[in-house]
DNA sequence: ACCTGAACACCGTTCAAGT
DNA sequence: ACCTGAACACCGTTCAAGT
């Protein structure tokens, strides 16, 4: 067993935490990633990560900021074109590390790690498309929710049992629907079957939900679109 | 200690159990959750918890079927009536158990008590609404991903270090901005401040988002109008 | 059928002590 | 400053044994 001595010039940092961290939730998955985990990989005692970070929520908002420094696109002259940059940069990112998807769309409400610059992003996006005051605000909190919504869903956890039985098991289900009781889902089950949320038993890691996300930006746009001539021309 | 025999008459049972788990989340949040918790509340051992669910996740899905029970609107002939129904009833149920609703995002993504007839209603409102096809499956995800995103956002747990600090420490970061590198906002601060996603200090549960979470379902609305548009005179 | 009682293999966190 | 070593108070889950 030659292993590294314990005090390598190369020892403990923040960022090699929080690389190791990353790197074991991305292969192992988010249930059964632990701090002690961490220190097991790192050849370290537990107590030895407390000195980086003050507590295991601290680690894992160091994962999700260091993610979101990769996800700011440039603005454009378009904002609708700037909106989908953001959408698509955002489900890239989780797509890169689909395991953290719960973490990051926890992480971004309750953020200890805030980029301001995000916020700025969206807003700047924003008035170039012409919101302003409480409509602003609004259209804020519609993109951050749609931009989180969807992608959070889409590689969500789906039960880890084996993953094997439980897929047989909805898979089965669905097969017994009796078309006098859910007559709209008997009819249109072909064209759902693990292509739409609830009806599905692979998740976005191994099936992506591309054409049902791009809808999803479009209909969001549209429906700003909207929004504006509302308020521009108020009937 | 005057405390119920241990074989009382009325022992356990999956919904004492479900009734209990909902309780304790309710009064004492979902972090400090947990089935020990549940046993000693019942006066009983964790494992006898065994006999009624086979693991925690299995409890913990009960608790959320449980609710959702209570989710079903009924089919008007305005199928825009009806999805402001739809979501208006989801975040009704979350709001009188928001601790909850970090489960039944994830949940609802993963369901191994799935109810149909919540799929049904969807699709049955999409079709009275035109849709067809793929393009009935974008928009049932679109709606799906639409209702639960907001209102899991904002009622998504906020750091509980006592929330005085955290609280604290953000409102100082939010005053400390420099309007040189986020001008937009510094600008809008004002009316950003606790009102919106990353921008605030206290989630939904004693700060409700309503005007937003309004102005988000008819964005939605207005954009699958549009989609519609689009289908039916395709250019 | 339904629960006890004890054990197992884990957790996050604290703290004195080392270097 | 940075980590060891051990302890503490928890977890979910299993399983033989009771009734």
């Amino acid at each position: 067993m030659a292993r590294p001595p314990l005090h390598s010039p190369s020892s403990l940092s923040k960022s090699r935490i929080l690389e190791c961290a990353l790197q074991l939730i991305d292969e192992d998955g988010l249930p059964s990633f632990s701090l002690r985990k961490v220190a097991k990989a790192l050849n370290v005692y537990p107590a030895a990560l407390y000195w980086h970070f003050p507590n295991l929520a601290a680690l894992q908002a160091g994962i999700v900021a260091h993610l979101q420094t990769t996800l700011l696109p440039l603005l454009s002259e378009n904002w609708q074109q700037d909106l989908k940059n953001l959408f698509q940069n955002y489900r890239d990112a989780i797509q890169q590390h689909p395991n953290l998807a719960p973490l990051v769309g926890a992480q971004l409400t309750a953020n200890a790690a805030v980029e301001w610059s995000q916020v700025e992003f969206i807003l700047q996006v924003l008035v170039n498309a012409g919101f302003k005051e409480k409509a602003l605000v609004n259209a804020y909190n519609t993109v951050v929710a749609g931009m989180t919504g969807f992608v959070t869903l889409e590689f969500g956890q789906l039960p880890a049992d084996e993953e094997e039985d439980w897929a047989k098991d909805i898979q089965q289900r669905l097969n017994l629907l009796d078309a006098k009781i859910t007559p709209q889902l008997a009819k249109w089950l072909p064209l759902m079957k693990n292509q739409a949320f609830i009806t599905r038993w692979q998740n976005g890691a191994t099936q992506p939900l591309d054409t049902a996300f791009e809808f999803h930006v479009d209909t969001l746009i549209e429906g700003l679109k909207a929004q504006l001539a509302r308020s521009e021309q108020p009937q």
